[in-house]
DNA sequence: ACTTTTACAGAAATATTTTCTGTTTGAAAG
DNA sequence: CTTTCAAACAGAAAATATTTCTGTAAAAGT
């Protein structure tokens, strides 16, 4: 799929924002409703557009802690991979899980309440899948950028 | 701000899918519209919910490469961190940077490409920073997780 | 040269959000 | 103990937004 100049517009003002009316939209680009309609639709139909979602504020859900976890198998199979995979989809901590390249096989993105929590999470959920051999815990210490803007 | 059970499942609905009507939610929830808009227009306020956005699809964008970077840098002074922290703010590709515990200062999720784009941002953007001393890539393999669902 | 497709505009129909009015309930104040 | 007040909700009306329909003009394909 091509994307022109006025799809471009288009995703990098619903990227922002997925609340801008198709009115907003057309006034900012400078087109009437229909097209605007018409390609937003399209977009969303191509797979462009994935989702409409609400980001919410982690602190006042009382998430206070980020950790990623840089993870080693016990086997480099694929087995052991796709065991690892489902169980990881399957905890609401991790946000984040990728395979890697380097000194270790995946890194993943932990949000969670506090300390406690995560030595909780630690021990008793990560450590304990029979596919995890090692973890390597790097704690955030301030948050400097997070956003899901793509670059266009 | 106290979050009861009715504000959890709307927050839940929601961050699954901003375009969920007030309708939908009120169904789903079994009330009326208006508690369902009165909630959700105090989490608004409140902050709870930050912004609604749309999620692209990276790989229709373009954007067929992701890699962290484990970023020391050259002193760990307050001066140092705070103008490391605004050129990152101004590059588009980097969608992730936190200051970090361990063996480097910051982990940095880059979004781009391809690897001669990589090659480009790591020479002629990030290692010309006068506060960047080390920088190591952990490329992404496969993605096995991505999500903007925080743990409710 | 003719047909088809694409991109767009305007307007009508439908759906959604917002505002308004009012009821019920439970807690605080007299 | 009862009166007042505020919070949570319901229903309906008003204001907006989205969706669908009709039509035009320009570009692409036959």
């Amino acid at each position: 799929m091509v994307l022109d100049d006025i799809d471009k517009k288009i995703l990098r003002l619903l990227q922002e924002n997925a609340h801008y009316t198709l009115k907003d939209i057309a006034n900012k680009i400078n087109l009437s409703l229909t097209p605007v309609h018409d390609r937003v639709k399209r977009l969303e139909k191509e797979g462009v557009i994935e989702k409409y979602v609400s980001i919410l504020n982690k602190k006042k859900l009382g998430n206070n802690l980020t950790v990623y976890c840089q993870v080693t198998l016990t086997k480099q199979t694929y087995d052991t991979s796709e065991g690892f995979n489902q169980a990881i989809l399957e905890m609401p901590e991790v946000v984040e899980c990728n395979y890697v390249s380097g000194n270790f096989d995946y890194m993943l993105k932990i949000i969670i309440p506090d300390m406690e929590s995560y030595h909780h999470f630690h021990q008793k959920k990560l450590s304990v899948l029979p596919e995890v051999s090692l973890i390597n815990t790097v704690f955030v210490i301030s948050e400097v950028k997070s956003t899901t803007v793509l670059p266009i």
